[in-house]
RNA sequence: GCCGAGGUGGCGGAACUGGUAGACGCGCUAGCCUCAGGAGCUAGUGCCCGCAAGGGCGUAUGGGUUCAAAUCCCGUCCUCGGUACCA
């Protein structure tokens, strides 16, 4: 017997795909009109990225998933807005630059058009009408534009700021600096720090408000770290001064923060960060020459180092005492670089009784130890302290403290915070961690900073009719000394716009944290020239519904995004203070060797290599198959031929549901005990029991377990192949909701499938990714009977197959009967019965 | 150190609010089909004992709560991410 086998044409990903992206582009099918008002807007945001030069699976993981989860709002009658654009200033353009002798413009849009070309092969439906290219003077000169309107209200300043400093080859930025020794990059000289007049933005007027997460959903674990990093604590502001001695007169006001002014009797030293303006005037004599070596080496030393607890603690003391506001006491000055001058008033009291850092300190140096805190179970008792005790419960009293013993810690910290207020020795203070923003970049490949220092008048912006501030084209960006706009005495020179007298441009750039802080509102008029936004369209579009990036992100772009939310809010530019309503942070895909993606590490993986092999498809379904979104992990492309293999199945299914294949014995019959009205029944169900949970996952961003769903369903559906029930209508019905599922997640071979459908069937093509993402049959998706899992004592012993809707007590009956459960029982009488989890279980109890 | 996330078969992972542990896929085994196959199809596959029926053990680890724990609580070990001596 010749077995007739229909030949149909192989599933050739390569040959389907460039066309169906070519068609969807004249289509225009991802092109959002913003302003359709037919349906409900929604904005999907993913993080743009740095045109580093070449895509790799790490940012498909990114993208892939939250572009179908475009395409399913789309289905479910959303108009959705996906933009796409380039984070295109930054240093590794400028080091390219040095290194090839090519101009960073020239670098930066080569690696644009190499990126969009890769974005483009995914098939995504971004809209590229609406990109962004953040080096572009268009988008640039309304960094300045703002930058402006923040310097109007007081929310950008110039103020000194260290910086690294190479003494070879000029100023360099933090990223600049190699190594834990500090040394410079191109030279490899030690890097000093060097003050700098520099510019800020003010985030800290806006602390409070930044920890204020209402009306957002966002991941705890991001809402925790901007927290910390705001990092609001409440305490007090204690005025200490310095003691009168031979070399100084006395009566310097030494302020500090404290959040236990209830430990105030007993500060037995003070410190000063190595930075504190003080340091200088108090030194004696005699101390002076330690001093200031002490001063020279912190300065070296990163903020990482001095904050980290394992090391020994070092300082000098700078040979002179403070007198304690509440006792009138003397006690000495150290410099340490454990305090650091950026954060409080850069100076505490050391309590080191209450104070593990000024508990090992003080043991370190020998200096005294006083308690004056303690549980008040153990008042009055003789005890040493072996360690510094934190005093964290509101019962422990005071000790050691004069007037305030016997007092509780919390009421005497509010005793103590008022009676120092009234001496004007003190108040109630919040103190932040927070800092301001500083933005000033000494580098070329950035926006430049919009001001003039005029001889005469100052620091003068630059009025918006003379925006954008272009950068010029040729500037030595590799020599050194100074910025490398200061090189270009064409740029250099201006005149100055209040007085017409010489000035000389502001020479740094702006961090490219700015252009990232407000790029989503340009998406919506990316090409509007007499503003930076489009308000109307701002009200319509933003907030942001739904933004996707990864967690490193999680508190600098995050933060200032806020930021700029609001203060952009407070210039009347934007209507809302939030910025994303709901964010979603993915996981990392880390190369084989489970480091981080890197070229220097050659563990890049090249998704050119995976889409010629596989197609874009399967490589979209893979990522999204790996493992839950959120926790990523090391690549392994292990696995990716079951993907494969099952977008061949489906193809199989849709052109040919008649043919069987040889190997199968059971292929063209249908199940045991099964007619064709229960097979068409059981496919029904199969079709919309998974449309539910399908349509749940991608909701909830489960987009394994979604595309497991779908394989199960192309296994029930396979299972029918060849029967007489294959290509009938309930087999038509879960293949046409079985395309439409795969639609958000393979919009290629679920297209070409569509059409295929439509040219057997003679009806007219129109795209699936503009159908209506289809409704579950309830009735259809029910099931009669289910399996009942009959537990002893807490171990499974039988399962029973039931009809759904028995009442327990039939359940009950018929369980008890079953001979399984009469043998596990052993002739004892249950003590009761538990119907679990609405009825998914039963639990019999016996006593033993 | 601290904060956050996590530890489930040979592997990636599933298990929604405590209720059938191991869905789906990879790999492996057997059979079918094929000139052949690293293609396709079907079946099996946590570990141990057993011909089987069946039984025992199992979610890093030690306790606990519960009729019932991968899930909740306490302790320990390990991995990953972040990082602040924040006064």
């Amino acid at each position: 017997m010749t077995t007739e086998r229909t030949r149909i044409e192989r599933y050739e990903p390569a040959a389907i795909e460039p066309r169906w992206q070519a068609r969807w582009a004249e289509l225009g099918l991802h092109r959002t009109d913003l302003a359709d008002t037919s349906r409900p807007p929604y904005y999907l945001l993913t993080m743009y990225d740095y045109p580093s030069g070449n895509l790799h699976v790490g940012h498909w993981y990114v993208k892939t998933p939250t572009d179908a989860f475009g395409r399913f709002r789309r289905m479910q009658g959303h108009n959705v807005f996906f933009p796409v654009g380039f984070d295109a200033f930054g240093l590794p353009a400028e080091n390219a630059a040095i290194r090839n002798r090519i101009h960073p413009a020239q670098w930066t849009y080569s690696n644009i058009a190499n990126m969009r070309r890769q974005l483009r092969s995914m098939g995504a439906g971004f809209d590229w009408d609406a990109e962004v290219v953040t080096c572009d003077p268009a988008y640039y000169r309304w960094n300045q534009w703002l930058f402006l309107r923040f310097l109007e209200r007081g929310l950008a300043y110039r103020a000194t700021a260290p910086v690294d400093w190479c003494p070879n080859d000029g100023t360099l930025a933090r990223e600049q600096v190699e190594g834990a020794d500090r040394r410079c990059w191109r030279c490899g000289a030690k890097v000093e720090k060097r003050d700098l007049a520099q510019w800020f933005l003010r985030i800290t007027r806006y602390a409070d408000e930044l920890l204020d997460f209402t009306g957002i959903d966002w991941p705890e674990p991001v809402r925790v770290m901007q927290t910390n990093w705001i990092g609001r604590s409440e305490g007090a502001e204690v005025v200490f001064r310095s003691a009168p001695d031979t070399h100084i007169p006395g009566g310097d006001e030494i302020r500090v923060f404290t959040t236990r002014p209830d430990t105030l009797f007993g500060a037995t030293f003070m410190v000063l960060a190595p930075e504190h303006p003080l340091v200088e005037k108090l030194t004696s004599p005699g101390q002076r020459p330690v001093v200031a070596a002490y001063i020279e080496q912190a300065r070296r030393e990163t903020e990482i180092e001095r904050l980290n607890t394992e090391r020994d603690k070092t300082g000098v003391p700078i040979g002179a005492d403070a007198i304690n506001p509440v006792n009138g006491e003397r006690i000495p000055i150290w410099v340490a670089d454990y305090v650091l001058g950026g954060y409080g008033t850069g100076a505490i009291m050391a309590v080191p009784a209450h104070d593990e850092r000024d508990f090992a300190f003080a043991r370190q140096f020998d200096l005294p130890i006083r308690e004056v805190i303690r549980p008040v179970a153990t008042y009055g008792e003789d005890r040493d302290l072996v360690e510094a005790y934190v005093s964290k419960t509101p019962d422990d009293v005071l000790v050691n403290s004069g007037r305030y013993n016997v007092m509780a810690a919390p009421d005497a910290i509010r005793a103590i915070t008022a009676d120092l207020e009234e001496r004007g020795e003190g108040k109630a203070a919040v103190s932040y961690r927070i800092r301001d923003w500083l933005i000033s970049r000494q580098r070329y490949w950035g926006t430049p900073i919009p001001v003039v220092h005029c001889e005469a008048c100052g620091i003068v912006a630059v009025p918006d009719a003379d925006l954008p501030v272009l950068l010029p084209e040729t500037v030595d960006y590799a020599g050194s000394g100074e910025n490398p706009l200061g090189r270009d005495a064409a740029f250099l020179h201006a005149a100055c716009p209040r007085c017409g007298g010489p000035a000389r441009r502001e020479t740094d750039t702006m961090d490219t944290f700015m252009d990232s802080s407000w790029y989503w509102f340009r998406y919506l008029s990316s090409r509007k020239d007499d503003g930076p936004v489009d308000r109307a369209m701002l009200d319509r579009w933003t907030p942001v519904a739904q933004y996707t990036g990864g967690a490193e992100h999680a508190v600098m772009h995050l933060l200032y995004s806020r930021f700029f939310t609001k203060a952009m809010a407070d210039c009347g530019l934007v209507g809302h203070r939030e910025p994303f309503l709901r964010l979603f942070n993915q996981g990392q895909v880390l190369g084989a060797d489970g480091e981080r993606m890197s070229k220097s590490r050659g563990n890049v993986e090249d998704p050119d290599a995976l889409v010629a092999q596989y197609g874009a498809d399967t490589v979209r379904l893979f990522l999204m198959f790996m493992g839950p979104w959120d926790q990523g992990g090391p690549w392994s492309p292990t696995g990716i031929g079951g993907v494969a293999r099952f977008l061949n199945r489906v193809w199989t299914l849709v052109l040919d549901p008649h043919g069987h294949e040889p190997g199968d014995a059971e292929a063209g019959r249908l199940p045991t005990g099964e007619d064709a009205a229960a097979a068409e029944k059981a496919i029904r169900g199969a079709a919309h029991r998974t449309l539910a949970a399908v349509t749940a996952d991608y909701e909830g961003f489960r987009f394994n377990t979604m595309v497991a769903k779908l394989m199960e369903l192309a296994n029930v559906l396979f299972r029918y192949r060849g029967t007489e029930v294959a290509g009938g209508p309930a087999w038509d019905e879960a293949v046409r909701l079985l395309l439409l599922m795969l639609a958000p997640a393979a919009p290629h071979v679920s297209e070409e499938l569509w059409e295929r459908r439509h040219a057997a069937a003679g009806t007219a093509w129109s795209s699936i990714h503009l159908e209506r993402w289809p409704e579950v049959d309830a009735a259809a998706a029910a099931v009669a009977t289910r399996e009942l899992p009959v537990q002893v004592n807490g171990k499974v012993r039988d399962r029973v197959e039931i009809a759904v809707g028995l009442s327990a007590a039939e359940v009950e009956a018929l369980v008890l009967a079953r001979p399984k459960v009469v043998a596990a029982l052993g002739g004892a009488t249950p003590e009761r019965i538990i119907h679990a989890g609405g009825g998914r279980l039963v639990n019999i109890v016996v006593r033993g």
